[in-house]
DNA sequence: TCGAAATATTCTCATATCGGAATATATTGT
DNA sequence: ACAATATATTCCGATATGAGAATATTTCGA
């Protein structure tokens, strides 16, 4: 088995700088592919392309108007990413009192070996 | 200029299933390269490459015991992925009133063209 | 229908990635 | 020093990726 795709789900999507950039733009509001390219100094088809990967894994919609494709976001195509980095919230200490604290520490320490004897 | 290298920040590396796995397990307790394989089922190179992966972008953190290296999550290595979500969340609706709906609407519709005529 | 503007697709290239196997490097105990 | 265990590294192969250039497709207007 050679090797799994990288491109098919968010969080994949997510791990290109470019498509984060992309997002952080549309995030502002729809635009165009033009505006993409004229705003994050893309060529015309990468930012084709990179929407295209977005639009795949459901990060973003287009609308078509004219001869343009306007892109606006899905925010909830990031959800299970939220959801996912939201498990390890409690391990940095966002907000932690002593009790959490404790308890914590009695999970981190809770397999310190694999010692069966 | 060719291509850039994907598995060099937080985002990238936890692109791949595998090693979001790796975090998962981690984020259980610290855990043996041996610990990881078997519970994730993966090969020992590939669990050592994959947790080299984590550690070279700061997720994890390995402690020498005897001739055994235990890795721990660092989850701090997280909190960018978190941070950056977050900005979305409001575009998600997860609590939204109806000011915060209405302020965004205006947002989302503020560039709807490039029409300067 | 023809041309122009906007966008998508295709092709090629260099490279990075993952997986697997084999091997190298600790580290401990005797 | 030697064997055994645990882990890391290297080598190889298949493939996916992103970039760039060229081209195709769509859409609108005259």
């Amino acid at each position: 088995m050679p090797r799994s795709p990288t491109t098919l789900d968010a969080f994949s999507a997510v791990g290109e700088p470019r498509r984060r950039d992309i997002l952080d733009l549309l995030a502002r509001g729809e635009r165009s592919v033009t505006d993409v390219v004229q705003a994050l100094k893309l060529t015309q088809p990468q930012a084709s392309k990179h929407l295209g990967v977005l639009r795949k894994v459901g990060l973003v919609r287009v609308r078509g108007a004219g001869q343009q494709r306007l892109y606006s976001l899905n925010a909830d195509g990031l959800r299970p990413i939220h959801d996912w980095v939201k498990t390890f919230e409690r391990l940095w200490g966002e907000r932690l009192d002593r009790l959490d604290q404790y308890l914590q520490q009695l999970q981190t320490q809770e397999k310190p070996n694999g010692g069966s004897e």
